[in-house]
DNA sequence: ACTGAAAGACATTGACC
DNA sequence: GGTCAATGTCTTTCAGT
């Protein structure tokens, strides 16, 4: 993992339908030293997957919201039952007066009241504390050209 | 926006490195048609781009913390602001006590203490309050299936 | 809108440095 | 670990339905 790798993983961030020539020019490598580091960053599980990304809207998610969940036991087993709701596409087990951060998108405002009541069905759960957000600034990948990782 | 552009978008954020042939079948479609609805889907921007899933961990980050960000003025012109510090992967104005909601990736703790220092410098941000996670049950796209939008 | 096929570009592999 | 060149596959386009 050193600069090249991560200038590569910043590249494929930013379109990951380039060419492998294009991909080694922007690094200063040939093509096929490109497909053969990224075959190794897939390898490695730097690269987890290659992905679209999906305009929330045009699939009908207008509402986002970021749930603290409050609970009366441990909650460090309870991944399956989150994921067993398909609105929440985040869920952290948080450090604090709450145990589990979730971000849940919905179409609509009754929605998310509904994935609310769903998460207050979970074995555990004391209470919730949505947040809706209003405005989303922005939402991008975590540049790895600012890391000084191994 | 049909159930098939909906099975295409699933399909391709499970993995957008499959050809349109395989893509077609899964959605029943031939190799030419499957690809004129996914260019279609990108060109009205339901598709953002293709991109990477990074590991954080692979490239050096392996704090993440959410802080809310009180402020004494208007912050809905303070995008740029968040925007110019890297480690910051999310920004949002919400609702509520606090005005924005950031999610932020750092390599250390003490790097997220600098990154804390430099959003209190930001123009009418009076106080923060962080959220260090401590375990990620999961980070996932959403589904465009189970949405009943247009 | 979809099908099927043709043409060209690209991924992928291997021989060599 | 890298370059360069080959082979095979896939993207991309287009005539036809």
């Amino acid at each position: 993992m050193d600069h090249i790798d991560r200038a590569l993983l910043a590249q494929l961030q930013q379109d990951a339908t380039q060419s492998y020539a294009a991909l080694g020019q922007a690094v200063g490598l040939s093509a096929g030293a490109a497909h053969e580091r990224v075959r190794k960053l897939r390898e490695r599980g730097a690269i987890r997957r290659t992905t679209v990304d999906v305009d929330p809207a045009a699939v009908g998610s207008a509402v986002l919201a970021y749930v603290m969940v409050e609970s009366t036991s441990w909650m460090g087993d309870s991944a399956q039952e989150f994921a067993a709701l398909p609105e929440i596409v985040e869920a952290h087990v948080i450090a604090g007066s709450a145990s589990v951060l979730v971000k849940v998108r919905t179409r609509t405002t009754e929605q998310l009241q509904d994935v609310l009541r769903r998460i207050y069905a979970i074995k555990g759960v004391s209470g919730t504390q949505a947040t809706v957000v209003l405005e989303t600034f922005f939402e991008r990948p975590l540049s790895p050209l600012t890391e000084t990782g191994t």
